[in-house]
DNA sequence: CCATTGATGCAACATTTGTTGCACACAATC
DNA sequence: GATTGTGTGCAACAAATGTTGCATCAATGG
């Protein structure tokens, strides 16, 4: 049950109800926030009841006690009580039923929500701000060693599109981390790790920082030893239902940042792009559709 | 103090914060929701420290106790600051007002739903599906190209976890996509692509599916050159906002899908992870935290 | 080497928490 | 008028909470 079914459930007794657990019962729908951040003794207090009326009214709305409707709030809150998006994928998970498919239902509803939280205004700062810095940047080195290997590259790759300004570091076997020795003051680094950290990626940046370039981290926590060597850090979640942890998020990342940067660029960037689809299209690495028909 | 101010704090000290209060710090950092929501017991025991830790960073930090900790989280969720989920999420977003933030709060939205959608009866039925070929094959030969490289690289990435049964074709300089060669009808095929799809990419699927090797398609449409020659195919979204198509969704089938086949392996799979992770620890890849600590 | 300092562990503390068994009040029913 | 049932009040409870003083340990500096 969550707090929209308790609401209901309430609403629905509550003409039934005595004057003094209709008190107690008005508060905790006026009030859902409260119910959750407050001892019940205080929430009494603030309804104006004795304490015992709550854990009577859990009881009598089929509850075991009180602590069931607080953690039934406390959920919500920690949900971000999300109207529909949320709640749909959740309902569509429950109902999934059997083991697997509960299961992937399960992760993708996490993945999704964490996505969403992106939006939240403080990571949107960040992501402007990272976006800025790499924006202005002669050229942007970038790092992500195994789990994160795939958000660097990723956005190296979409940025390659409009020229030939990143660096994609530990690449190919050729190069390793060393073209990071290049870097100076005008260009960033920008550099992608999750927990548990890739030793290799901490002591590069740490490197690239003292050197005085311009550091850009995509991490999982505020305080984590990438975060506090970088000038911006956006910060994701990678907590899975599964036993790995998800990059997905990270990875949305990457793509966002590249968006922005893209669109920083103006037509200048349009250009650039239709200028390196043209040269795909012509080393024929696309598929050609059954027939081939001239555009209109 | 509000919530950020007292981040901020945190991020401040932090580097000289001792192992075991950085652990609760960091916790708190990274669980904003959470502090105010569970008690103080409660938080210890999930960020792994004991109880009278959480009380001496509070201290440390200038208050009289943990509970003034918790107000001021308490107090930013009763003014809607719900921390990274929440309300302030999407729907800030659409005020977010200035061009960039707004561009990319649209892009996380879009990219969370067609996440979400994953969860639709549908679609899980064919990542059950997929799921299974891919986990009953011998050897699982991974290929994506381009923008539909990282997908598959992190696919084979995380199965390699479970011991040697993946293969990456065009990873690296070296093998091409020559060692397609090597499968056969126990083996499997998985394949990434979506529009424009890479002409190498749809061309080695169709002789593996002539060879008679299962083809698990990974694409964005029932209809794409892949699908047709698939076995099994997912579908996923690529729409965005933006003027690049986005490949978060189809990295999250990815990662959806290692971690189904991992659940399938069982405990023997667990071994085999622990095994990997072990190994890791040893070379030395992972930045040590501040002390080391002795595993109890 | 010893002394000092700071971090961590432990046991115990006084409070506060949510709950319950019982008593009383009062209205409805027989 | 007695009985029954229900709503409320009270005191007391066990359990959990946040905190503290002291002991232990490791590292640092003289």
């Amino acid at each position: 049950m969550d707090r929209n079914a308790l609401a209901a459930k309430i609403a629905d007794s509550f003409a039934d109800l005595p004057p003094e657990l209709a008190a107690a019962a008005r508060y905790i729908v006026d009030n859902p926030d409260d119910v959750a951040l407050f001892s019940m003794r205080e929430q009494a207090r603030r309804a104006g009841v004795r304490p015992w009326t709550m854990t009577r009214l859990a009881k009598r709305l089929g509850h075991d006690g009180y602590d069931a409707i607080r953690a039934i709030h406390a959920e919500a809150i920690r949900q971000g009580d999300l109207g529909f998006a949320g709640r749909a994928g959740t309902q569509a998970a429950r109902q999934a039923g059997t083991g697997d498919a509960a299961f992937a239902a399960d992760i993708a509803d996490t993945v999704a929500r964490q996505i969403g939280q992106l939006a939240a205004p403080a990571t949107l700062d960040r992501l402007v701000t990272a976006a800025s810095r790499l924006a202005a940047a002669r050229r942007v080195y970038c790092l992500g060693l195994r789990s994160s290997h795939a958000a660097a590259a990723q956005f190296s790759y979409v940025l390659s599109f409009l020229g030939d300004r990143t660096t994609l570091l530990g690449a190919d076997g050729f190069s390793g981390l060393d073209a990071i020795r290049m870097a100076g003051p005008q260009d960033a680094f920008f550099a992608v790790s999750v927990a548990p950290y890739s030793r290799a990626t901490i002591e590069a940046t740490g490197w690239a920082a003292d050197q005085g370039v311009p550091v850009v981290a995509l991490t999982d926590s505020a305080v984590s030893p990438l975060a506090t060597r970088a000038d911006v850090s956006v910060i994701v979640a990678t907590e899975s239902p599964s036993f790995f942890h998800s990059m997905a998020p990270a990875f949305a990342v990457a793509e966002i940042l590249a968006a922005l940067i893209a669109g920083r660029g103006g037509a200048e960037a349009l250009a650039a792009i239709a200028h390196a689809e043209r040269q795909l299209a012509d080393f024929g690495v696309h598929h050609q559709p059954l027939s081939k028909r001239t555009e209109p």
